[in-house]
RNA sequence: GCCCUCGUAGCUCAGUUGGAUAGAGCGACCGCCUCCUAAGCGGUAGGCCGCAGGUUCAAUUCCUGCCGAGGGCGCCA
């Protein structure tokens, strides 16, 4: 059993024993504070006053009564503060957890069945197939993976969707653009004037049909940057589809039934307004056309069938489209809750401080590949992910690939190859670990290796909360925390070495095996590789930039 | 006007669903390579947590109002 479950019965023990009932959930925390023991509670200040005396006199009464009981890790108790129990363990229970990571590994450590294997869709991305992605879409790209691989590793059953929205006017528009670029007539007032029109019109014959070239066009400049960011897709789901399915007409129908929608001014409108909408939402123009909502309203039903919870990722611009989908999917009686919508804040991107609105490529904006280029696949995944997303993001392409030592990124994976460096100079020396079963894990006393394990030991809860919150940056957060650490035991403490006692080597072995596990974990539900070796670039480190 | 997000060190950002002395990186300053990678380590300086109320044993965290920044308010997507 876990520490903290274990320390947890003991309060409930106790509490017990004095007459009082336990709150349903003891909250047992981490002090910020190293001096304030291992873990502390505060159940002597939220019962105080129920149990009629004052938190310090509850909480010494609650320590009288704990250390009646024995306990295999707990060392030592004391009430401070206005009324915290805090408790100090033996080092004893930290082994233990470096046991527990080595035998898991990278495969099961920090994994969990939360989920109970419920199926989940995860949609992101989603832009209309009329363009390349451009910067911002990277953050909601690299967000949606993330969340997905976090989402996988607390035991949910996760597809990627892509929904592609590859028909209505806006297709329409970008297929009239292209078309006026191949035939060398101008292209319409209200159509894309990009510069990538004009190059991949250079790539078109004139007997094409625009629409589904471009479509295609689109989708595959889509793909080829999603790869590049380590992302794919389980699927694409077509708004044409739908169309050919009938499942749009259908929806509508269901709608007109529930008594959701009304015609009006030669348009069908839902009644959004009933969920807290400022005004009834257009499903079909006057000129018969959908507008976007109807068919993506259709999609989200197919979505509800095979999934218990969706996870829309949005960028800041949707967010007013969230209370009509939702009154949508109401009005048809599913719970609205089902649907989660997470909004992704803006990303302003800077070139050494400086505002960059255009591409010097293109005079356009700033598209995802020129950004992947330019700064890297890890380097872009991580920088996308540093933060949480309710926060507008500035992404300094200059800091992110030039200044290396800037640039968190480096900083973890240089943890990493560090040390596979040394487990590779190991096996050059002919160092041979020891069996698990006999290293002396008592030989860790050094206070770099007892904060090591203490990281470790939080990872399992970090991805609980990563999971619970959406937010992957909690795992940035902690991995830079833990990559610190380990520079930290690093710089402090050798492995290698006729100065180091055989068996301290092992054992600190065996916690560097630990420590990539964590690491391995870690980067990976970021999505950014763990590099094997990693080199300075002696040509960046002399020169002026 | 209404809706969403944000306001924390010079800059970029964390802050565990209300806890003890509010943290990290970068930048600044001072130190550390005979040694498994110095893309590293240690130290110093730097804070009315936007402002004002409220809730309570306790508020950066929750509620209300105000100020400021970004985004949205189309029979576009």
């Amino acid at each position: 059993m876990d520490v903290r479950e274990s320390i947890k019965n003991l309060i409930r023990e106790a509490l017990s024993g004095l007459g009082l009932e336990s709150p349903t959930e003891i909250h047992l925390e981490r002090p910020a504070n190293v001096e304030h023991g291992d873990w502390s509670t505060n159940v002597g200040l939220v019962l105080a006053k129920k149990a009629g005396s004052n938190p310090r006199d509850l909480a010494t009464q609650l320590v009288s009564t704990l250390e009646g009981f024995s306990s295999e890790h707990v060392s030592r108790l004391e009430v401070a503060g206005p009324g915290f129990i805090n408790f100090y363990l033996n080092k004893t229970w930290l082994y233990d957890v470096l046991l527990e990571v080595v035998n898991a590994g990278s495969q099961d450590w920090a994994r969990s069945e939360e989920g109970g294997n419920s199926k989940v869709i995860v949609e992101f991305v989603s832009a209309n197939p009329t363009g390349p992605l451009h910067a911002g879409h990277g953050r909601g790209a690299c967000y949606g993976d993330s969340v997905a691989r976090i989402l996988e590793r607390s035991g949910y059953s996760v597809a990627r969707e892509f929904y592609v929205n590859d028909r209505g006017t806006q297709m329409n528009l970008f297929a009239a653009s292209l078309d006026a670029c191949v035939s060398g007539k101008d292209i319409p007032e209200d159509g894309y004037h990009g510069a990538y029109i004009k190059e991949w019109a250079t790539e078109m014959s004139v007997d094409t049909d625009p629409l589904s070239w471009g479509m295609q066009r689109a989708l595959s400049s889509h793909k080829e940057v999603l790869s590049d960011l380590n992302i794919e897709f389980d699927s694409w789901f077509s708004e044409t589809s739908m169309v050919e399915s009938g499942s749009i007409e259908q929806t509508l129908s269901m709608l007109e039934k529930a008594n959701a929608s009304y015609e009006e001014d030669g348009a069908i409108w839902l009644k959004s307004t009933k969920y807290g909408d400022d005004k009834d939402r257009v499903l079909v123009k006057s000129d018969g056309e959908y507008t976007y909502l109807l068919p993506d309203v259709a999609y989200h039903l197919d979505k509800l069938v095979r999934a218990e919870r969706l996870i829309n990722v949005w960028g800041a611009d949707h967010h007013g489209y969230i209370t009509r989908m939702k009154a949508a999917i109401e009005s048809l009686g599913y719970e609205p809750e089902r649907l989660e919508v997470e909004v992704t804040q803006m990303v302003n991107l800077q070139r050494s401080g400086e505002e960059v609105k255009l591409s010097k490529r293109t005079g356009d904006i700033v598209e995802l590949s020129e950004v992947v280029k330019e700064v890297g696949s890890d380097a872009a995944r991580f920088t996308y992910l540093l933060q949480s997303i309710d926060t507008a993001q500035t992404f300094d392409l200059d800091l992110v690939s030039k200044r290396v030592n800037e640039n968190p990124i480096f900083y973890v994976q240089y943890a990493y190859a560090r040390i596979r460096s040394m487990m590779k100079k190991a096996d050059q020396i002919g160092f041979i670990p020891s069996p698990l079963p006999e290293v002396d894990l008592s030989q860790l006393q050094h206070s770099r290796e007892l904060i090591l394990l203490r990281s470790l030991h939080e990872l399992p809860d970090v991805v609980e909360r990563a999971s619970r919150e959406l937010a992957p940056h909690q795992i940035t957060t902690w991995l830079r925390e833990f990559a610190s650490d380990l520079h930290g035991f690093y710089h402090d403490c050798r492995i290698l070495g006729d100065d180091v006692e055989p068996s301290l080597a092992q054992a600190r072995f065996l916690l560097m095996r630990g420590v990539l596990i964590g690491l391995e974990i870690g980067m990976d539900l970021l999505g950014v590789s763990a590099p094997e070796e990693m080199w300075r670039d002696e040509l960046i480190e002399d020169g002026e930039n």
